[in-house]
DNA sequence: GATTAAGCGAGACGGTACGTCTTGTCTTTAC
DNA sequence: GTAAAGACAAGACGTACCGTCTCGCTTAATC
């Protein structure tokens, strides 16, 4: 007895493709950055016709999402370190990502995720998650206040916001990126 | 007896096709937005050949970025107000761009400038001075240490790159744009 | 003792899809055309994998040949008449023909018809056939011989031939499709 | 003074293009035929943008008509020739056709001109002028009454038509092109 | 009855070509 | 010498079909 009424006919999706497809997003991104990412150059790459993409996907810009959401995209470094002085922690990743941007391939890369977050809202709560959201800076901002690192009257999520933004507007606007600049900017998020 | 103190030969450029083309790209870009925004459009709109267009820009950012210049892509009422009382202002100031923001109208406008200025540093740069610049945020808050409202050992350039970051932030990764969020975003800021 | 002459194992083609197919195709050819008609409309007209399409027939000329040989493709009245005047005959009928041609829907079904035969040498011989052949014209003029309507030494293959020639260059390339016309070409050819 | 009132501004079309499109798409013709012809293909080997193509042609059968026009898809030695004797000179034209409709490659290319006149009719006017009009038999038959080899009786025009429809019958259903057959044909035309 | 082939509907797949759009350059005429 | 007009080579867009290939049924004939 048990219900059957099972699921659909036809054959079932590629994963081998979905997996070729992402692949070659996230070189393309990687490469060219998120303008001259074309949807032909993602089959061509890909060894898939267009229209595998067009099922799955309707814009280059889901594409770039999924290959976001899937951590494809992001170099594994740019994790928040965890040494317990909550200070230094956040000096020493805001200094990475500094780092990263001082690069020209680097800048471009976070530039290029940028225009593509203003494509695609998906993309921009996913930017603004990873970076500043519960895996990363709020958690440990929290976590300082927990651990008495932080007044327990801060604004915990506002700071991190105001962190993180001022991260992608020296990204797309200039302003220093030097290492003192990540020590001036930590301290005055943390007041 | 005219005096001749010629520069150089031929016509000079046409002031009346260079407004017709800052027009059109201001109204194709508050219209359609920036990615959507075609060199052929402007043109046409314009009612201006192409080769005028690229002979005095090379890309369409540039062409927007110099509608920013010249002010033409923002509403003005976004000015900082200055009634003498820092936090009501920016509070104020804060609030006015959430509610833009709160239109779809509104926030396309925003994300298309930030788009913009992914792809063209000079825009970001403008972006960045006219929200958070010389002209408006840093001046503000220089003025309110000056003021006493502020304490002087406060970094204001940081404190000004967040607020305005979070803004940014905001706009594409979404995150609360609600009035009260403004209060609390400016509280955040001025600790 | 029934024989068995057993054939093989597993389901027996489905005459049910067959019917729905040729349906399909028939539909498909006078609505849209030979260079229109497409394997994925015709098979989801019938309600019909395309697979089951392709199983059977290997091009959409061998459709559309067996439609054609079936009968499904041609309006029954333009059967050659047969009242025992030769001339009278082959005039009504060639008149039928030019009636047809002159409607644009009509039209468009003998070019489209000869557009099947160009790339399907069987429809070329059956549309030689079932308006020229056996069935019908050569037949009448070889029977107009033995009443004596038609000289015994006319060469009735080729004048058949020249016959039905001269229809499908009318429906290809113009040339007069009165009524006049149907009584001088026919006259042409009985001399 | 004297009208200037002159042309158009713009570059003007470029013959150069136009020449090197009308190559293309005779060489791809007679070597793919009508059906496998693409625009893409022309395009490509005549080094010319696709738009450049449908800027001045709307179809496929119009690249293939004014090639036709312009005489560079057929072979100059099809041209009924004028010996004096009208029958020799028809036998000889028709076996010559023959010879070339034995030939499978020759035998495409008619096929795939009548493919193609079937989707234009400038091109079914074309074929039907060429092979039969003013230039070629139908004169021939005048000139035949006028020389007195053919009874002034009969129905030039019509049995002009009569011929060279058989002949494309024969093209697209098969029938006899051998030498003997084009002596019957001829012989059953000039009854 | 269980097994085994085929047929079938559905539909995903790698491709090719379509016809359109835009880019940045070039060429002409008008002012 | 700048400008409007517009042709041009290039190439990506998103769509339509092609012919092939799984899938999970269903339908007989064979064991």
């Amino acid at each position: 007895m048990g219900a059957m009424l099972s699921s659909r006919r036809g054959a079932p999706r590629s994963e081998k493709s979905r997996q070729a497809i992402l692949d070659a997003v996230s070189s393309q991104f990687q490469e060219r950055g998120y303008a001259s990412l074309t949807i032909e150059g993602v089959a061509a790459q890909a060894g898939v016709g267009k229209q595998t993409i067009y099922r799955w996907w309707s814009t280059k810009s889901d594409l770039v999402a999924e290959c976001l959401l899937e951590g494809r995209l992001f170099p594994d470094r740019l994790s928040l370190p965890d040494t317990g002085d909550l200070r230094i922690d956040l000096i020493d990743w805001v200094g990475q990502i500094f780092e990263l941007m001082r690069d020209p391939a680097g800048r471009g890369l976070v530039t290029s995720l940028i225009a593509a977050a203003t494509a695609n809202e998906q993309i921009g709560q996913r930017l603004r998650e990873t970076l500043g959201g519960h895996q990363s800076v709020l958690a440990r901002l929290t976590a300082g206040v927990e651990a008495g690192q932080l007044s327990p009257n801060r604004p915990v999520a506002e700071l991190s916001e105001a962190l993180v933004g001022a991260l992608i507007l020296k990204a797309i606007g200039g302003g220093g990126t030097e290492p003192q600049d990540a020590v001036l900017l930590v301290d005055a998020i943390l007041s």
